[in-house]
RNA sequence: GGGCCUGUAGCUCAGGUGGUUAGAGCGCAACACUGAUAAUGUUGAGGUCCGUGGUUCGAGUCCACGCAGGCCCA
């Protein structure tokens, strides 16, 4: 058993890196971790989840942040009591890691097949994926992340497969899961679709020069009319299904002439668009007027009409290669319809553009298409890029050159060509653009209709949102309107993606698709086998293998049976992994296969806590799961947080260079800086600009400070032998004592209210703010004295047990955000266990008093005022001045707290100025807040008067208690009055509080100041000569004649300040003048140690 | 193009429901203290509250339109 006196041991300067990996050894050594989960086991489960990242790449900054914002809170939690399982997780599947793997493997994805199986692909994927997991699990531990590391979920697993595949089942089952097609970029030339990330990457896109043409739809009803639409892909006109008008657009019906045939026509366009086609100035409407070379043409406006009139029209196809399933070629509403380019009318081409689709739909037009003997539909160009048969003019032609072919001729100059013949293209033009190539094949990309599942969220719109409103966000506006907006408008989800490392599509089908099944469990698979063996299109059932890996290739080798005794076979897709991880709630506990129970207890969440970028991300999917499926929210709460940019407000990357290596910082500076930096920073959903300087400075300001605080009471806890003891009634306590209590009890209100809020950086200021400015800077400087000064009595003592009870609070406040110092003052306080077992402190109601921290805060505003009218003044703080003056109002807040403010300027006393004194100089001014309301437009002219009032009339409204104006009568109520200087003295006013200071000097009190100052010299030579603060010294001294004189009434007080067992003055001066008194008066000191005998 | 967020001192940020002298910390400067001393304290300088217009007796705060930056989506 160590003795107080060995407890107190100072931990020495400042240096967390190398404290943190003590206490990272003890947690890991004593289980803290393990234990702090184990002893709330039985209590209410606060349900949280862990957002899964993916373990390829390595963890940033940013991880570092939102894993803050969930350890804080976790740790809370569990500190209040709950039982708060935290189980990591990793995501696994998806795009990122494919292709790290290709580029490691130096292959592309059509190389998958021909030169690398599928099964040694998505092996190099397995193992890639988890590169980096040491790095993870190393930085997870290193910033104090309590997180169960032992037993994640891995979204590969067999047995997490398995529960996505019942969740895919149940939406299938309910209608919410089918197959249609969806339009994406796609590379002919590779003869993939490519990914948005692929679309984004440096250098896909690149200004093109594409032909640019407006042609001419006849229309139906009227065969001299024409609907001018305008495109900059005349491949895609044989595909035309349908224009496009924005409903509120003005249309115009112009006559003019055909530019190439000149004859007489009559166009329809927008009136926006008009300028763009025919000039403004007069042309004789003559076919001779135009000129092809300006595109001027002559023109008359006929008549206008809305958008909305036009819609329903039937018009001609420009190509007639197909007879559209439907009713195809009319005029549709839409709003993209914009007048920044072309006529105002847009061709749509429901196979070639993704809006166009969503039009189309939307509005029952059919797309144009062919089917080939199974009736399988095809649009009018292939999947190598070329037009189809049917469409015989161009037959075979590729669309864009993707064969690099030397003589290859432009389809679309061979399909404005045979326009312009017919009398359709009414302009020809070159349009210059950005267009999106492939980034593999440097080829221009097409946007084709691509076969994909689909999740109907459009049928679930209002019950995503009402769900959406139970949540609790923060902060608000993202579930309002980021995320509410984007779910009131929701698109089905497509689900599909056409890769290999992924969660495959359990989806069966036949080649005609007649019979399709959607298996939702490995029992299910494992009997349809059985029943395929049976029928003999499958030998053996690999599925009763207990290790059968789900993943593709194993997965596609499986042929089922359908009821017509013809194979079925499974659909490519892998599923998106957003749903991987949206599935996450229940496929951690392989519900429903197991833990059936345990998942009833463990879901919805109370609280998860992710990156804003997740909107569209995990929290949708999260959402959209728990809401199809089980009616409810996914989170109770949401904590949302923002980016982390770097200290000029760039986003970090790579490429910038200005990447910040968590690691490296913690290692630097520590863990709890780096958390407490970037929580106490800014609110989390703000961006944080992350300046590694600032970090430095929170190290030296925050941690710095309570160190210090901590180092402060060891010193003199140790040379005392300080015992830990219960905390004295208030009313036994000194004032400042009681002060100090009970800001600490409120700061526990406050902070906890903060937690409670999720919102730890008012938490981590208000801790800053106590611990800086009321603990260090008011409390332990003041009472400096009372931990060194003479013997154990119980005023010490007090202040020891004071400041240990103030300690010990701070150290749980501040635990959930910086776990690591907060461990380390814990247990040099002596407490035993850990902090983060301990419960989080309630507030003991006893030790508040709120009408004292009031008066605290004036006397701190009053001495501060005080020391700026020294400052003034020019008189050193040693020298004792003999009053201040401070309105009599005042009196009831300062005079208990006197003695402090005295003691702090070094003051004789202080003396009340009557409200009504004649020294006092005041302003009246209207009560704005009261007055406003009551005379709106008159206020100024009343404050006038009241500026104009002399001091005679101000001290009359004072005695009489009320003012007269305009025939009406003004209580002081509806005044201020403000003491604005004080005639005669030197002052100080701020927020109408005005004091004063009495620099008249006496010659007792000048003496009494010199004896200060010969203290200070010699406590100054003592050091010098290296003495421990407690040696006993023999005193000689020498000044002239005068001041020896002047100083003789304070021997006592010099001798006992500077513990000096004698006192000599010389008569003469020595030799040697050893020092200046006051700058100038020659001065020896001498000092001897005196060695007491035993 | 749409949705959302942000814009206050050199930097990072506070500024319930509008109230007339806009605050803090850091940094900077000066000083003090010298029994927390590689510590501590005090004071000071420093602002077109992004802009324009509006509502109001009164706008950093409310409204409209812009500008700049960011995120997400097209």
């Amino acid at each position: 058993m160590r003795t107080f006196a060995q407890m107190w041991k100072g931990l020495g300067a400042l240096s967390l890196p190398s404290w943190e990996k003590e206490v990272l050894l003890r947690w890991r050594r004593e289980k803290v971790f393990q234990t702090a989960m184990e002893r709330r086991r039985g209590a209410p489960t606060f349900v949280f989840y862990e957002g899964p990242p993916s373990a390829n790449g390595r963890p940033g900054i940013h991880h570092v942040f939102a894993r803050t914002l969930k350890d804080i809170v976790c740790r809370y939690k569990t500190m209040k009591g709950y039982f708060v399982p935290r189980r990591a997780g990793w995501d696994t599947h998806g795009l990122p890691v494919e292709l790290a793997v290709e580029k490691e493997l130096g292959i592309q994805k059509a190389d998958i097949g021909p030169k690398i199986s599928i099964a040694e692909y998505n092996k190099a994927c397995r193992e890639a994926v988890m590169r980096y997991k040491d790095a993870w699990d190393e930085l997870t531990e290193r910033m104090g992340y309590w997180i169960d590391l032992e037993k994640p979920y891995i979204t590969f697993d067999r047995s997490y497969i398995e529960s996505v595949w019942y969740l895919l089942q149940r939406f299938y089952e309910k209608g919410l899961l089918y197959r249609d097609y969806t339009i994406q970029p796609y590379s002919p030339a590779a003869g993939t679709a490519l990914s948005q990330h692929e679309l984004n990457l440096p250098g896909a896109y690149r200004t093109t020069r594409d032909p640019s043409i407006t042609v001419q739809f006849r229309s139906r009803k009227d065969p001299q009319l024409y609907f001018l639409a305008w495109t900059t892909t005349p491949w895609t006109l044989p595909s035309n299904a349908a224009l496009a008008v924005h409903p509120d657009y003005v249309y115009l019906e112009v006559e003019t002439f055909q530019p190439y045939t000149r004859e007489p026509i009559r166009v329809i366009l927008a009136e926006g668009a008009l300028r763009r086609y025919f000039s403004e100035s007069e042309l004789p409407f003559t076919p001779e007027a135009i000129d092809l070379r300006t595109g001027r043409l002559p023109y008359r406006v006929l008549r206008s009409v809305r958008g909305s009139a036009l819609v329903e029209e039937r018009y001609e196809p420009l190509f007639r290669y197909v007879e559209p399933e439907g009713e195809a070629w009319r005029v549709i509403p839409a709003d993209f319809v914009t007048l920044e380019e072309g006529t105002g009318i847009v061709h749509i081409a429901p196979t070639f553009g993704a809006d166009d689709l969503k039009a189309a739909r939307k509005h029952g037009v059919p797309p144009i298409i062919v089917r080939d003997e199974n009736g399988h539909p095809s649009p009018l160009v292939d999947r190598s890029g070329r037009f189809v048969s049917a469409v015989t003019d161009f037959a075979g032609r590729y669309v864009k050159n993707y064969t690099d072919d030397p003589a290859y001729r432009p389809v679309d100059e061979d399909i404005t060509q045979n326009l312009r013949e017919r009398g359709l293209l009414f302009r020809k033009e070159v349009y210059e653009h950005n267009y999106p190539h492939c980034w593999r094949t440097d080829k221009p990309i097409l946007y084709y209709p691509v076969e994909a599942w689909f999740i109907r969220t459009s049928a679930m719109r209002e019950k995503l949102s009402a769900l959406n409103r139970q949540i609790q966000w923060h902060p608000p506006a993202i579930g309002e309107g980021r995320f509410g907006n984007w779910l009131e408008n929701v698109e089905d989800w497509n689900l599909s993606r056409s890769r290999f490392w992924g969660i495959p599509l359990p989806i069966w089908r036949t080649s005609d698709g007649k019979y399709e099944r959607c298996i939702g469990s490995f029992e299910e698979l494992r009997t349809a086998v059985d029943e395929a063996i049976a029928a003999g299109v499958m030998t053996t059932n690999p599925v009763s293998d207990p290790n059968f890996d789900p993943h593709r290739p194993y997965v596609d080798e499986i042929v089922l049976v359908a009821p017509d005794g013809s194979p079925m076979y499974r659909e490519p897709d892998v599923i998106d992994v957003w749903f991987d991880s949206g599935a996450m709630p229940y496929a951690q506990l392989h519900y429903p296969f197991e833990h059936a129970e345990t998942f009833e207890q463990n879901f919805p969440a109370d609280f998860i806590a992710e990156g804003v970028d997740q909107t569209r991300g995990w929290f949708y999917t999260l959402h959209v799961i728990a809401a199809a499926l089980f009616d409810s929210v996914a989170y109770k709460r949401v904590l949302v947080n923002g980016l982390v940019l770097d200290k000029d407000g760039n986003k970090m990357s790579k490429r910038l260079g200005n990447v910040v290596e968590p690691m490296q910082l913690m290692e630097k500076y520590g863990a709890d800086p780096t958390r407490w930096y970037l929580v106490s920073n800014a609110a989390p959903w703000e961006n944080v600009r992350f300046d590694e300087k600032r970090l430095a400075e929170k190290v030296r300001t925050f941690f710095g400070t309570i160190h210090n605080a901590y180092e402060f009471f060891a010193l003199y806890a140790r040379i005392d032998g300080y015992e830990i003891s219960s905390l004295p009634a208030p009313e036994e306590l000194p004032l400042i004592d009681q002060w100090i209590l009970s800001e600490t009890e409120k700061l526990t209100d406050e902070v906890t209210a903060a937690y409670e809020d999720y919102f730890p950086t008012q938490a981590a200021r208000l801790i800053e703010d106590f611990v800086i400015e009321k603990l260090s800077n008011w409390y332990i400087r003041l009472n400096r004295r009372r931990f060194w000064k003479g013997e154990k009595d119980t005023d010490k003592w007090a202040a020891f047990t004071v400041l240990h009870y103030v300690l010990k609070r701070v150290a749980q406040l501040m635990a959930p955000i910086a776990p690591f110092y907060a461990e380390l003052l814990w247990e040099h306080l002596g407490m035993s266990d850990s902090v983060h077992l301990s419960d989080f402190p309630e507030s003991n109601p006893a030790y508040r008093k709120a009408e004292l921290e009031v008066s605290m805060e004036k006397v701190r505003l009053i001495a501060s005022l005080l020391h700026s009218l020294r400052k003034k003044s020019g008189i050193r703080v040693r020298q004792p001045l003999p009053q201040a003056l401070v309105p009599a109002s005042y009196r009831m807040w300062l005079e208990p707290l006197a003695d402090i403010l005295l003691q702090e300027l070094n003051l004789k006393t202080i003396t009340y100025l009557d409200d009504h004194s004649e020294a006092v100089v005041y302003e009246l001014r209207p009560n704005y807040r009261i007055l406003g309301p009551q005379l709106g437009a008159r206020m100024p002219a009343f404050a006038a008067y009241l500026r104009s009032l002399s001091q005679r009339d101000i001290l009359q409204v004072i005695e009489t208690g009320q003012l007269k104006w305009e025939e009406e009568t003004y209580p002081l109520e509806t005044l201020e009055i403000r003491a604005q200087a004080l005639s005669g003295w030197l002052h100080a006013s701020e927020n109408g509080l005005t004091v004063a200071l009495d620099t008249r000097l006496t010659p007792e009190l000048e003496a009494e100041g010199w004896a200060r100052e010969l203290i200070h010299l010699i406590q100054l030579t003592r050091k010098e000569a290296g003495l421990e603060v407690t040696d006993r010294i023999q005193l000689a001294l020498y000044l002239p004649e005068a001041y020896q004189q002047a100083l003789r009434p304070h021997t006592a007080l010099i001798q006992q300040e500077t513990l000096a067992t004698t006192l000599h003055w010389l008569k003469a001066p020595p030799d040697s003048i050893n020092g200046r008194f006051l700058d100038t008066i020659p001065l020896h000191i001498q000092i001897s140690q005196t060695y007491e005998h035993a």
